[in-house]
Formats: C-alpha cells, sequence, structure tokens
DNA sequence: AAGAAACATTTTATGTTTAAAATATCTCAT
DNA sequence: ATGAGATATTTTAAACATAAAATGTTTCTT
C-alpha cells in the first residue's frame, strides 16, 4: 500500500495547525519586506528631494490624469480617506505643485492638477524613484516574477472577496 | 539562425526599460496586497476587540517573552522609533494590559511585561488573529509557499544591503 | 574619584491617518 | 417647485509615527 495515502490522511488534524503557522510565517515576512522598500523609499524621497511618500503619490496619481481628478477620484485611487487626501493637497497646493480649479457644472467638485512646476518636480522625482525600485526587486528572474505576480494576483483576489 | 539570439541582443537597450516597468508593477502590485491585508486585520481587530493594530502589535512581542522586554527591545523588535513605543506603551499601561517595572540593577530601563488581564485578553486575541492570516494568505500551495518565502528572502536580504 | 561617552527613556514638535461631524451642492420623485 | 436623500469636500478629534532635544543613569578611562 501506498505509505503517502496513509500519512496524508493520518496528518489531517495536525496539517490544520501547520498551515496556520505557515500562513503567519509569509504574512510577517510579507509585512517586513513591503516595510524595508517603502521606508528605503520613503527616506529616498526625503533625502533626496524632501517630499513625503504620501505627497508623491498624489503627485503621481495627478501625472497619470492630465485632465485632472476630482478629490474623491483621488481618495479611491490613493486608497485612503478623503480627509487624508484633502490635507495633503493643501500642503501640495501651498507648494504651488497642484491646483485645485472649480468644475463648471459641478460646485461641488473640485478639479486637482498638476501645475507646470509640479510637472517638472514630478518628472524628476519619477526617474529617481523607478530606479530606487528596480534596485530593490530588479533582481528576479523573468519567471519567478511571473510566479510572484500571479500568486499576488491570487492572494488580492481572495482578500477582496473576503472583506465583501 | 536562431532568432532568439539576434531578438535577444538586439533587445538589450530596451530590455532594461522593460525590467524597469516589471519591478514597478511588481512592487506595485505586493504594496497593494498588503496594505489590503493589513486594513483587513486592522478592521477586525477594532471591530470585534476595539484595539489597534500597533497596540496588538505591542502585546504580541510581550506574549512570546514572558520575563519582559525593556522599552528599547520593543522599538527594535517592532521597527519603530523609542517615542512610538512609549506613547503606545503609555495607553496600554492605562487601559491595566501591560505593566511598566523598574529593573533591578539597571535604573535607566524598564521591564515591560502583560499582566495577568494583558494576557488573558490576548490569547482570546491572537487566535482569532491567526484565523484571518489563514484567511487571507491560507489557499497558497505548500510549493507556492515555500517559493514566495525564498524570493522575499532574497529581496529582504537584498533591500537591506542597499541601504547599508 | 571625575569627567566623557554611551545608553534608556521621555518629551516636544511636526506630520500622517482615520472616522465622524459639518457644510455645501446636486438629483430626483412627487 | 420642494423636500429627501445622495454626493463632494472640509474640519475636527484622536491615535500613531518620526526626529530631535532633554533627562537621568551607567560605564569607561584615566
Amino acid at each position: 500500500m501506498d505509505p503517502s495515502i496513509a500519512q496524508l490522511s493520518l496528518d489531517h488534524e495536525s496539517r490544520i495547525e501547520h498551515d496556520d503557522h505557515q500562513a503567519i510565517r509569509l504574512w510577517l515576512r510579507l509585512l517586513t519586506c513591503t516595510n524595508l522598500i517603502e521606508r528605503h523609499l520613503r527616506n529616498r524621497l526625503r533625502g533626496e528631494f524632501d517630499i513625503t511618500l504620501p505627497r508623491f503619490d498624489l503627485m503621481a496619481q495627478l501625472a497619470r490624469e492630465p485632465e485632472g481628478l476630482t478629490m474623491g477620484d483621488l481618495s479611491q485611487r490613493m486608497m485612503v480617506s478623503g480627509g487624508n487626501v484633502s490635507g495633503i493637497a493643501t500642503q501640495l497646493e501651498k507648494e504651488g505643485l497642484i491646483s485645485r480649479e472649480p468644475v463648471p457644472g459641478n460646485r461641488r467638485a473640485f478639479c486637482v492638477t498638476l501645475t507646470a512646476a509640479g510637472h517638472k518636480r514630478f518628472a524628476e522625482m519619477a526617474t529617481a524613484h523607478e530606479g530606487w525600485i528596480v534596485d530593490c526587486l530588479g533582481e528576479l528572474s523573468d519567471s519567478e516574477y511571473e510566479h510572484m505576480m500571479a500568486m499576488l494576483k491570487d492572494i488580492k483576489t481572495g482578500v477582496s472577496a473576503i472583506k465583501e
């Protein structure tokens, strides 16, 4: 008889326990990696461009949308609260990097766009930023990259389904 | 002649560009996944136990060390600033979940431990917390888990080397 | 011993983040 | 038209995070 079958069925109870610890170890490592990279990018942005990561992220969203975005759009795309976007936008507006203008047909909404100065500054930062990410993650082989992307996609889909 | 060779060498310049975008896509997906899971855990901790993630993390560190830890130890293990630990510990002490007692041989340091109430509360939370993580990450196969752990370890090592 | 340097922690100042309340505007059924 | 409810944004209050300064303690060197 195949011993692996017996082993599998006998392991049934303890296996759950084992998998639990696996998932937790993976989560902790995932968290450590992400935090490490995020901190690295944050420090470099502050050191070389005197800007915070949230402000950079807001500008990155605008750079992709020349027509501009409303505050609500920004909140949704950045996955942060509206009040948060409001504060960050106030800072960037004060520095002359973005502008908030009323939307013709809708007096509730503001259309936020990069100013000329904002575009120029963002272009410089984006180049450096891409380089830093490649420094952190560029060593993976193509197949590792593909595999990682696929697994993360599954995880993302699964977690989104839980929250409902 | 093998066309793939010609293609490979011709691609040399554009390949760097291509890899850059690969690394960035991977980074964005990694970040999205981690944020999604972290937010999920944060919401559940608040909803079911009325506690924040940082406070839970501090208690988790203490739960592993019955002898207790100094504020400096906590700061190092949680990878956050000392001032931050100080604030969180003040909250938890006010709630009676931890205690800060002087260290016999060293009047600079405090020994932080879970109180009896802290132990009890943490045990309840930890069980639920583990279940939530398994819900998020438990669907991966053993080989996917192994592969992911290995890749993340490489990334972690690489990023640490950059920062120096 | 005395002073310098290192250490452990707290305090202060500033900024980020969220949830919830407040304000203002828009839409739509009646 | 008008009032109810939805929408877009800002403000407020509380928690969290960092860096830097301040405080008190220990250790080392001489």
